[in-house]
DNA sequence: TAGGCCATCTGGTCCT
DNA sequence: AGGACCAGATGGCCTA
């Protein structure tokens, strides 16, 4: 097992032990280079894992609404709060969270901040924001959808950071897979051009396996050894997302 | 218990 | 003025 492959098997350790075998199993075709504090560290999933449980809830709108009114010490918010439980499209704004305590000290920490702000403004405020939070989040499912991990009730959703992590990665991969792609081509046209004899079956053989090694496994260089996260592993430079390249003086 | 991840609130800034 | 975007703060949930 070359360095790349064990940090394929490395970022695989990241996913939920229950979907660690699916994940292993797809990991040789695929682009883990997920640096591993950005992994999800949890390993078991109970059909109720937070993040899709929100989602669920979100676009489900069974959530229940948290209610700040159930707490008496935060009445003066509650009344307004009724407003903001509900964005303009009608769906629920809380989460499954503790209803009564999330956003209590919040709340209440912002009454009198700023008295000139008009209460109800500052809840179709609040209301726009979660709105476009939860289209960020949409998206971000959407990215999910379409980069090659485990796709398993039985493995946790990928977290934002290894979501875009992972998406930069495959899109620079597929680019370099079609960059090396042209130039097979390009060589076998060559060779049907020249008047001399094919490239031997070895040689083919050759080109085609180190074409595959290498849409695999394209940097096996000193660069994964720069970095303890193997944030360069597929793209050959850091990733200004890696915490521990940008920490570097 | 610490650390990771997340949702939400909030105030500031910029744009239309 | 109102909306979009952003970053900081806060606190809850979960796992090792």
């Amino acid at each position: 097992m070359n360095v790349a492959e064990g940090d394929l098997f490395h970022s695989a350790a990241n996913i939920s032990v229950k979907g660690r075998d699916e994940l292993n199993s797809i990991v040789n075709d695929t682009y883990i280079d997920v640096p591993q504090r950005y992994g999800q560290s949890t390993f078991s999933y109970s059909g109720t894992s937070r993040g899709a449980e929100i989602r669920e809830s979100w676009s489900g709108q069974s959530c229940t609404p948290y209610s700040i009114s159930q707490d008496p010490k935060t009445t003066e918010s509650s009344e307004d709060q009724t407003g903001d439980e509900e964005d303009s499209d009608g769906r629920s704004a809380g989460s499954t969270r503790n209803p009564s305590s999330d956003n209590e000290g919040k709340l209440k920490s912002s009454i009198g901040k700023k008295d000139k702000e008009p209460r109800s403004l500052r809840l179709s405020i609040n209301a726009r924001e979660r709105r476009r939070m939860h289209d960020l989040n949409d998206a971000l499912d959407g990215l999910r959808s379409v980069i090659p991990y485990a796709h398993s009730p039985s493995v946790r959703k990928l977290s934002k950071i290894a979501t875009l992590l992972l998406a930069k990665n495959y899109i620079l991969m597929q680019a370099q897979a079609l960059d090396e792609m042209r130039r097979l081509v390009a060589y076998l046209n060559q060779g049907q051009a020249l008047t001399g004899p094919m490239p031997s079956a070895a040689a083919l053989t050759n080109t085609l396996s180190s074409f595959g090694q290498s849409a695999v496994y394209p940097f096996t260089g000193t660069s994964i050894a720069a970095c303890p996260d193997k944030c360069a592993v597929y793209t050959g430079t850091p990733s200004s997302l890696c915490k521990h390249c940008n920490d570097k003086p």
